[in-house]
DNA sequence: ATTCCAACCTGATAGC
DNA sequence: TGCTATCAGGTTGGAA
């Protein structure tokens, strides 16, 4: 679900109900899938210690701690990271929300797929990290210590440029939108805004990478840096589960070009917009516009 | 060394 | 109404 831009606006709106807080008691739900470390642990590590920084790493969240520990969150494809305060009915599934009435609707209680939830010494507003699918990842890092998933990651993909970009593509037989799905070439972009930056580009996702002009990797590292500060300007996709963690849903899926337009006129051309399966991922192009 | 592909989960939806 | 199949903002690890 969340890509760069939902993660990023995730970090700005969260950073201040966490920082400076210490944790007073830590629940999470059983073992399982999402849990790197295991959750008896976070336990028993977290209360006592207090976020002194959040950082972001690609598309991972790292909660910094003021005994240098690390909290690694990734949200994975239905990962919510909110505030108690956060009202919306992306909180709630929607066999919860037939139940209910509009007004309970807006109240998020944690349920079985709050995986962690986190109370402060202050008595405020507790922070929950909820995901359905439990693709998503807790990971708590000691001081000093590393871990592969984030050691393979390429730079940032808010600081690509064409030079570093078009050079990666040379002797790439792969698919070019293959390539931006790589967070080791670069760390950020998933399905949607490969899609979107794409587009700008007016490059076909099934492209071979090798065969993209320097012309066009540059426009493509153009288009990915647009469209990624213009989707964390309007806070994020808000397609199916993303909610921000004060409860507010995004704009960008307003501005989409050609993501999930499938059949739908492209706004330069009118022709249809087409999908078709590159890299095991679902692609959406123009057919005239992108060659 | 790349590229492919199944696996990890749950829920929504489309079709019969 | 209910069942089945398909699809979904992601990543990994091992096979080809």
């Amino acid at each position: 679900m969340p890509e760069l831009p939902e993660v990023e606006v995730t970090r700005r709106r969260i950073a201040p109900l966490l920082l400076g807080r210490r944790i007073s008691a830590v629940e999470t739900t059983a073992r399982s899938y999402v849990f790197i470390t295991p959750p008896g642990r976070l336990r028993t590590a977290l209360p006592g210690l207090t976020p002194t920084a959040l950082d972001r790493l690609g598309k991972y969240l790292l909660a910094r701690f003021d005994d240098e520990s690390t909290l690694v969150v990734h949200l994975g494809m239905t990962g919510q990271l909110f505030s108690s305060r956060a009202t919306s009915p992306r909180l709630l599934s929607a066999t919860a929300r037939a139940s209910l009435s509009p007004d309970a609707q807006r109240d998020f209680e944690p349920d079985s797929h709050t995986h962690l939830r986190l109370r402060f010494e202050d008595g405020g507003p507790e922070i929950y990290f909820r995901d359905v699918r439990k693709f998503g990842k807790l990971l708590l890092l000691a001081r000093g210590r590393g871990h592969a998933r984030l050691e393979r990651l390429g730079p940032d993909a808010l600081d690509v440029d064409g030079t570093s970009l078009f050079a990666a593509t040379r002797r790439r037989r792969a698919p070019i939108k293959a390539l931006l799905l790589d967070q080791s070439v670069l760390a950020g972009i998933g399905n949607i805004y490969a899609d979107e930056a794409l587009s700008l580009a007016r490059v076909r996702p099934g492209r071979r990478a090798s065969r993209l002009t320097r012309r066009e990797a540059e426009a493509l590292a153009a288009g990915i840096v647009h469209v990624l500060e213009r989707s964390i300007a309007t806070g994020g996709s808000s397609i199916s589960d993303y909610v921000a963690p004060d409860g507010r849903d995004g704009r960008y899926q307003d501005e989409r070009r050609v993501y999930g337009r499938e059949g739908e006129p492209c706004h330069a051309c009118g022709s249809p917009i087409r999908r078709r399966m590159v890299a095991q991922r679902s692609a959406h192009y123009c057919p005239n516009c992108q060659k």
